[in-house]
DNA sequence: CTGGAAATTGTAAACGTTTCCGCTTTATTT
DNA sequence: AAATAAAGCGGAAACGTTTACAATTTCCAG
């Protein structure tokens, strides 16, 4: 269970500790004949660098802390397979953290992370009130927010065009011919404020009327979805069309239109938000706004990056562009 | 950024920092007065105590490195989130690590946990090489295998009872009627081939002829399942059901019957392994073999913490029992 | 009061690195 | 050949804790 340390190498090279840690660092402030020696001494005895006793000297851990509301879910869990990816590409490890559905253990789990050292933070917020929530931490460390839209806050984040992907869907629908779409789902975060502001933007252009079934309550969950969908599908169907504010929301949809005999895409077009793997499967195919997960969490760490190594101050706001995937829920109105 | 340490406090105190680090520790080496005056003191200065300073001298980190494929999967996405939080509970956090398809990245996440000094290694394998791929470094920190059964290897890890599984499976389908029963997949990872050995058993003893209909290659995904069932549908069906080694193999499956225009469960029932969260979705409702991730999860963090807290030497093998999800991709015979 | 045990606090070492500073030794220039 | 520069290496401090040990104070019995 001891492991061997840079003393032991050092005196079994007969060198001090300085020499060895210089070969070992890449230091041209040694011999090369000596450092050849003492590479492929540490190579024999098995010696590996002890980055906590690093961190200790060089004040840095080479740790994200990644907090995310819960990793069982299937967007974070793409956006966290390309952070740590990418992260571990460039010398950083990801510490995970699940932040929950409440407030309090999310702040819990920044507070550690700072306990921990890490060199910066990249947290997909649980809510718009994560950003007042955490603010007391990330001024003490490096933290990129990411997916959820702050609007005007002086925090760095990553985030894809809401409002233009629902802009562009809607027009989607209305070359199909339709010209009766519903917004459906939530309203209430910034994200989905900016959701709605693109699919009022295109109606408002294409001459339709904006509608929206909606509660302040739903959360962003098939089950959610299906419950107020059940609520939706009980009055008339006097649209031809629904925009889901999510893929979760649109697949709650789903569940309830079969439950009630409605075809969808037959009777009624169908596109969500977010492309989650879900949407690909057999029997599913749902049309969907695409969020470029990789691209978020690659840029994202990029941002973190700048910010550890290079001590960038002040705050960028990225945003990448949605894109439309064309699948089977949405019927051309247009086609016999 | 620079951040208040032990000595500040204690300067601001007035005492020794030995002192201020008791007060903090709930050692009872310490006066009651002074220890509250400090604490409060802690508070006021926003002091927080140094994990890496802390590891230094205790020689523990409480970090846990897990090593997944792919994190970007359901199954070891669930996996996470349940040895996260049970983990953190504990007083431990995660480093998470995605070991790809390949074992030399593998092998090089566990080398860089180790550099890491953490406590232990929760590993979800990648294939059956992973024992012997890593075999170097198990003995150097506690480690638990997760998920994969290591038939008789001494090392401890928590799976379910595969064989089992598949059992209670093909005695549902008999008890539906199914006299013919195909078994669709994988079979070369030890995973699977105890999965194999259980269908057979079932099949001994219900007087069925065991089929098979696997390639070597074939990997436990959708696209793998699908291109391995267009091979099937190729040929006639002269079976009533299929029992698919993973649900990921079964949704390809569904594809390609879809494709094949047979009719799920109407012509031919269908059968997966795992209860992955995709399962449930509508229009899908894939009977399932659940595996209890939950448990598993907390169950192998348990173990892990065992192992690192009381030095439990040795090796144990937990084994899980699978339970039948009955949904609606399996036709009851009977029934009219 | 006094002796000594118990309670409280301080001192200092240790954990394994990195890196600044200075000392040799060798190479280069004039 | 002397003077200077450069290269290679060792010594030692520092990072922020925990903890064994020593020192001091408090307290109570005799």
């Amino acid at each position: 269970m001891k492991s061997v340390t840079l003393k032991d190498v050092a005196k079994a090279a007969g060198v001090s500790y300085a020499t060895v840690s210089r070969a070992l660092s890449g230091s041209h402030q040694i011999g090369s004949d000596t450092r050849e020696r003492i590479i492929k001494l540490c190579d024999e005895m098995g010696y590996t660098t002890n980055y906590v006793a690093r961190s200790m000297v060089t004040k840095r851990t080479g740790l994200i802390g990644l907090v995310v509301p819960s990793i069982d879910n299937q967007f974070m869990s793409e956006l966290a397979y390309y952070a740590e990816m990418s992260a571990r590409g460039h010398g950083y490890n990801i510490m995970l953290c699940n932040s929950g559905p409440d407030l309090k253990q999310e702040k819990t789990v920044v507070k550690l992370l700072l306990s921990r050292q890490v060199d910066g933070i990249l947290i997909v917020p649980q809510s718009p009130k994560t950003y007042e929530n955490i603010r007391a931490y990330t001024d003490q460390v490096p933290t990129v927010f990411l997916s959820e839209n702050l609007r005007d806050q002086p925090q760095s984040y990553v985030a894809v065009d809401n409002s233009r992907g629902t802009y562009i869907g809607t027009k989607y629908l209305y070359e199909l011919g339709h010209r009766d779409i519903l917004y459906f789902g939530r309203r209430h975060t910034t994200t989905h404020q900016f959701r709605a502001e693109g699919y009022i933007r295109a109606c408002r252009e294409l001459g339709l009327t904006p509608r929206f079934f909606n509660s302040e309550f739903t959360r962003s969950s098939i089950t959610g979805g299906y419950q107020l969908a059940k609520e939706l599908f009980a009055k008339p169907i006097d649209y031809s069309a629904i925009f889901a504010s999510t893929d979760s929301n649109a697949l709650g949809v789903l569940k309830a239109a079969d439950d009630a005999r409605i075809n969808i895409p037959g009777q009624l077009s169908l596109i969500g938000f977010d492309n989650i793997s879900s949407t690909a499967l057999p029997r599913i195919e749902l049309t969907t706004m695409e969020q470029p997960k990789r691209d978020m969490a690659v840029q994202a760490v990029d941002m973190l990056r700048d910010k550890i190594e290079n001590g960038t101050q002040g705050y960028v706001h990225q945003i990448l562009m949605p894109t439309l995937i064309k699948r089977s829920t949405c019927r051309d109105l247009h086609a016999s």
